[in-house]
DNA sequence: TCAAAAGTGTTTATGGTACACCCATGC
DNA sequence: GCATGGGTGTACCATAAACACTTTTGA
């Protein structure tokens, strides 16, 4: 890209793909749900037996991001809701060789992570809150990516990436309960969402507990958040 | 970094490393300053004669920032006050050969950037309102780069990484006039400011012109905003 | 003394938060 | 009926915007 040669192959810099994909697992009823996040185990070396984050290599012939999303699909067989890069990690010592991990980070929707996972006892979800120890640098990937889907859900509209195509107001408000780790006031969370447009009021309802609650559906005309630089 | 074999050298994906690098210039006495960025001219294919955001090849044993750094003083000669990581750029047709560029960003404070640029034709200053067409697909570079550097000047405190040591607050408020295109209350700016305990005073005053304004420093204890998940 | 920029005070609008209250349904 | 979550109304508080005003210098 600039005017010094090329540099040859033998120089050895590799570009792997890794995807840190969140999803929400309601445990104990009552409780707010926990956010959840599969990973991998490494069934060679380096790191061997270590859990770690869903990745491959980059192949000549793709995209960075339809990398993000085959790797993905490969070792979880997850379509996700929602993907954007993270970051790319490329320190010298993160690994015994020299690898570039161009991170993208993920949304699934609870109902599509329920299904199961591959017969496959190397993949597994876990809560966020109580992660296993990770090969390379993948805690601080991981440790990025909540700190960036916390931020992110506070100006953006993306937890509607976590819900069904209907969901009422109060399954709305527990992902954001659930990402922020605080409750919300359902009054105030009610008029700040109707308030933005971002919603489309259907007219079914939720039944089977006390006052049925209305369903709504997300306005894909209100442009999403910033998904990076490319056209979309 | 997974569980496929790594790809062997032949696939030929190479790592490069660019900046988009700010500053500003003050041309016309009584106007805000404009924001601009060097670009150098490349000298060979692809692209021959075009303009392109100054970088180069990711060497196998140097970190990504300090590829970025290293490379912007090997065209530039400059030596930025902020450094962050802007974005991955890696797709399959972005370039002839198959390039995955990590791109930074960065801010130059004004009176470096006067020191002259190397005595080189083929490297130059512009406005960012006004660019020549740029090489690969460093005109959607360029506008990421300015849409987060008007984002992040909203919530973070990276303006005076533009200013000198000392400054005063008309100065500060210059700088985030010219960034975001339109003109601030004096007054109102002033309490935003030192309501935030970003600014130290100093008990020097510029004077020159009417009554003097007191000089203020940055004051480093308040962590600047998120730089990417690297430590610090 | 006047122009111009530095710096202060005050009013108003706005958006978030807390919380009291009514509504509709299952049990 | 009554408990529970759905849904509405309203007062309060903090912050931002608008703008009148005073202060201090150079010319």
């Amino acid at each position: 890209m600039t005017r010094t040669p090329p540099p040859e192959p033998r120089d050895e810099i590799r570009v792997a793909v890794s995807t840190v994909i969140f999803s929400l697992r309601h445990d104990d009823a009552g409780e707010l749900p926990a956010v959840v996040l599969p990973l991998v185990r490494r069934t060679r070396d380096p790191h061997e037996g270590q859990w770690a984050l869903p990745g491959g290599w980059l192949d000549a012939s793709e995209n960075l991001e339809a990398a993000a999303s085959r790797t993905l699909a490969e070792t979880t067989a997850l379509a996700p809701s929602y993907l954007e890069q993270l970051y790319a990690f490329g320190d010298v010592g993160r690994s015994p060789a020299r690898v570039v991990s161009i991170v993208y980070w993920a949304l699934v929707r609870e109902d599509v992570a329920a299904t199961p996972l591959p017969a496959d006892e190397n993949v597994a979800w876990f809560d966020a809150a109580a992660l296993p120890p990770l090969a390379f640098d993948h805690e601080l990937i991981v440790e990025y990516a909540l700190w960036r889907l916390r931020n992110k859900v506070g100006y953006s509209r993306i937890a509607h990436g976590l819900l069904p195509e209907l969901f009422t107001l109060a399954e709305l408000r527990e992902v954001y309960e659930a990402i922020g780790g605080r409750r919300l006031d359902p009054a105030n969370f009610r008029r700040q969402v109707d308030g933005s447009g971002t919603l489309i009021p259907s007219d079914d309802f939720r039944t089977g507990s006390h006052r049925p609650a209305r369903l709504y559906r997300y306005n894909h005309d209100v442009e999403l958040a910033d998904r990076g630089p490319l056209p979309r």
